[in-house]
DNA sequence: TATATTTCCTATCGATTAAATAGAGTATAC
DNA sequence: GTATACTCTATTTAATCGATAGGAAATATA
């Protein structure tokens, strides 16, 4: 299950898209209209922009920004920076790559090549959805639910 | 990252998937082979045997087994009781279904779509992967780094 | 029935992590 | 030079993880 961090820290960003390349969003603003605690929003922002998914200007008139465009963001590397690594068992990362210190064997570990087929799974998934396709989603997702009237 | 409770679980029943129709087994005798914690493991056997995964018998001549062949357990079950549903966020999980308390519209979420899709391609997998199935998988996976001389 | 065996149950412990907050530091616009 | 807004370090509280202890309950067998 995802931590409270790691949707608070996708919220975040999916409000970033929605007001990308409209200058920078300040934390405050994230937080209250996200519903979010600020001072726990902060540090999570703080550590998108250490691992490069953000940019940040101080002072009067600065805030936050997506440092790409919401297209090649890919919601994987929001969760890898807050969550941690996809894979359900750190033998079988990609990026994260260390063997379990429970297994004497991994060889003949057994449930290896199933989890590599889960993390690989997860990843076509997650590094192939951008924000901007979240966006698109969550679009036709609230359409189906909306009935339309044209007059 | 799966826990380690849900790792010794796993091992744990992958060695009574291979002592199945043998008799029971102790799980002293699952401690020692596996190199397992004996109380931890105690705990965690006790869980699943609550879940109906296994079957035991208390005194001499007692021990675990599992209570359905090994290529009609799952290995989703076992995760699911040692570690929780398999979905990242619990409004899209089938089996433990909650509305996640962050979320004000879950119809405009946005990653509700996605998150149902990694919670799909992980069901796809654990639940149609018995621990017999596992085992196969390891012997090939064993087969493809042991030289076979043939006399 | 007595006894050894083995699982079952409850309680507890220390360490780590999660979630959140406080407060001072640093850069920037004006 | 002052208000603004991000940056950093530290702390708190509660929950969870990993593990262990010790006795209760059931069972086989002598």
């Amino acid at each position: 299950m995802l931590s409270k961090k790691t949707k608070y820290g996708i919220q975040a960003v999916l409000y970033l898209a929605e007001k990308f390349n409209k200058g920078p969003v300040l934390i405050s603003e994230i937080a209250k209209t996200q519903s979010l605690p600020k001072k726990f929003l902060e540090a999570i922002l703080l550590e998108l922009n250490k691992k490069g998914l953000l940019h940040s200007r101080k002072g009067k008139g600065g805030g936050y920004s997506l440092k790409r465009p919401p297209n090649e963001i890919m919601l994987g590397e929001v969760i890898r920076v807050l969550e941690g690594p996809l894979a359900p068992v750190s033998c079988v990362s990609q990026t994260a790559y260390r063997p379990c210190d429970e297994c004497k064997d991994e060889l003949s570990c057994g449930i290896k090549v199933v989890m590599k087929e889960v993390r690989d799974a997860i990843s076509k998934i997650l590094d192939h959805k951008s924000l901007a396709d979240v966006f698109v989603q969550r679009k036709h997702e609230m359409d189906k639910f909306t009935v339309n009237y044209v007059i």
